[in-house]
DNA sequence: TAATAAAAAAAGACCGGTTGGTATATTTCT
DNA sequence: AGAAATATACCAACCGGTCTTTTTTTATTA
């Protein structure tokens, strides 16, 4: 636990960038803006990073630790990989998304959307984090269907890579309208999905379905 | 069909726009940018547009009627109208994401992410497009529940909602990755979903959901 | 059809303000 | 006292937009 005085305002730039950032995206937020935020000068500033994009790269950082940290709360010790991936999926939209963490909606989303056209670099470390999080479900899927628990047949990458998509989608739509409902029916439609791929839902009799 | 001089170059500026903007954005393309991509100077663009942003208000307009004649092909003369739905949502992700029509992904994502917390005029009117494009799926599900072709109790708001949402993260991840099994697999796990929700999916016995 | 005048379109110089970044001086902490 | 942190002045390049001048198009008339 660093706090010499240079450590604490390195910690406050990255914190004010990211919100900063969150809300009028990297191109648009000034090196003058984060200045403003941070009551700081240039020659203050330029002392803890030698460029924009450093910041940057700091509030990556920053940003997948703030998110990891509230989406993977209490998912450890749960048995069953769905209901493991269906808390994912509420933390991540009760708990994140719709816990207003950043002030402009999900930075992730944001950045990859921004980002997309402009900087290769960027965007791919944004899209690699992406890949990280869907190999995660994909493996959940992969251990619930070895324990039986899933219909014959399903194709776990496809599925794990659907979940990420509408999670996404649910932060723009969200993002925009600030309607609660996004993120809330968002949650339920997809632990809905989920359940549907169990050999049996609830007290369901057995569905073919042909694709 | 108005072809005079002046006419067609403002139509040139509005698509060297368009794609201009679906790529970099609307901050972080520069009136220059335009001035390059139309071969003019400042005289003869400021005298077809006051503003960048009524640039900006004409390329929204030509967006939305380009987006509309590629996903509203062919769709009118299908009855049933889940299957117009379907069709539908095939339609977006083959024939307009897929389709790379805007070489920066989808224009109203991109922009609806950007402008989110910067313009809540602009981004007001692009979540308007998306509020009627839901509301317009919100209709057909009703039919199709007035039609007895689908489960009782469900929420045909909510389910619009959500086709809308993933069709969005599809778009963010499709330009991200360029990987067309994004839209190809968002466009099949969205029909699954849909068939889901009829009261017989195939040669399927009834299914009982507690939610 | 050709000349012409009025109108439309485009060029280009210019504006104040801002961009990301640097170099050096000064202050503040250890 | 020495080092770390911060302030300040400055840079060329670029931002969106205005204004005046020049060129090109279009409609009219002979």
């Amino acid at each position: 636990m660093k706090s010499s005085k240079g450590h604490m305002t390195r910690k406050n730039i990255v914190e004010e960038a990211l919100q900063l950032f969150s809300v009028k995206g990297y191109y648009n937020t000034s090196v003058n803006d984060i200045l403003h935020a941070t009551h700081l000068t240039k020659g203050g500033l330029y002392g803890h990073f030698k460029s924009k994009e450093e910041i940057w790269k700091a509030v990556y950082e920053k940003a997948v630790s703030i998110w990891r940290a509230r989406v993977f709360r209490g998912i450890r010790e749960i048995e069953d990989p769905i209901e493991r991936i269906e808390q994912l999926i509420e933390n991540d939209m009760r708990d994140y998304l719709g816990a207003d963490v950043f002030k402009g909606g999900c930075f992730f989303l944001n950045m990859l959307v921004e980002l997309s056209g402009q900087s290769a670099s960027m965007s791919r470390q944004i899209l690699k984090g992406y890949v990280q999080f869907s190999r995660l479900m994909r493996d959940w899927l992969q251990e619930a269907g070895e324990k039986g628990l899933l219909k014959p047949g399903l194709n776990y990458k496809d599925i794990a890579s659907f979940i990420v998509i509408s999670l996404n989608g649910a932060s723009a739509i969200y993002t925009a309208s600030r309607d609660a409902n996004i993120w809330q029916q968002t949650s339920i439609q997809l632990k809905n999905y989920l359940n549907g791929l169990r050999i049996q839902a609830g007290v369901t009799v057995a569905v073919n379905e042909y694709n």
